[in-house]
DNA sequence: TTTCAATATACGCCTACGCGAATATGCGCA
DNA sequence: TGCGCATATTCGCGTAGGCGTATATTGAAA
């Protein structure tokens, strides 16, 4: 066989793309896995917004994620397609400049990092963070 | 002022792009610009499905058009952001290895190239198709 | 100005999908 | 087992946008 059993879906692919919340999540998502419970703090949103947009990722083989115990930790997996991988790649550099983006993960950071976390997310997890 | 005037619609960009449609258009704007009628003779579509199309590709500063006559000459340009830019290129690089948009570009060819054009292109300016 | 050809837009219908609210699921612990 | 927390899914509603058809617009030519 000349070619892969699946076609790429392309238009999932970029319709994943195609939406603010979805790019933010990414956004967060550039350097570390993070726990659902961090994007809802941090987005200020409600839970299942969070779950709906990161379930659509994971159908697009954007994201990936691993159980540990009751959290949910989302990661940026490299997608099946060789075109759709370097596109990604853009896409992640792309949001780092943007101001928005940017703010958003200062916000993760602080969320993550303050000495008291939130009550709603007090033993969960934290990501490392490393990367800018 | 630190910022743009105009901040770039990501989501607007990335929509323009989760199209099978509009990417089917891109790719056969690769190398030239390409008059509607072609579109209509290759795509073996409806008129007004194509303008509507191209109309969205418009919208989102990804092609640009000229007019010539009663033609109009569409062609890719480049996106105001330069994030964009790069992605859209990628972009274009990647429907240059899909199946479906080489037979398209085939097609295309065939159709210009036709010692005799169809009856309903008769006379239209014709793309060049220098590049593969 | 009338007419034709190429293109664009409007219309009505239907599906995808975003949202908040409610509910289901799955895990840890008692 | 039963409870509580984190997360996922469902539901009902509203909008965006895809489609084909019909119609409007625009330029060229008679």
């Amino acid at each position: 066989m000349s070619k892969k059993s699946k076609e790429f879906d392309k238009e999932l692919f970029f319709r994943a793309l195609a939406d603010r919340t979805r790019l933010r999540l990414l956004n967060l998502l550039r350097t570390d896995e993070v726990c659902v419970c961090y994007f809802v703090e941090t987005l200020k949103t409600n839970q299942p917004k969070i779950s709906r947009h990161l379930a659509y990722l994971r159908r697009a083989g954007i994201v990936g994620v691993r159980r540990e115990g009751q959290w949910m930790h989302y990661r940026v997996v490299e997608p099946a397609d060789e075109g759709a991988a370097r596109i990604l790649q853009d896409v992640l550099a792309w949001l780092a400049t943007d101001q928005e983006m940017q703010r958003d993960r200062e916000r993760l950071i602080k969320v993550c990092c303050a000495p008291q976390l939130p009550i709603s997310i007090q033993g969960a997890p934290r990501p490392s963070l490393a990367g800018g």
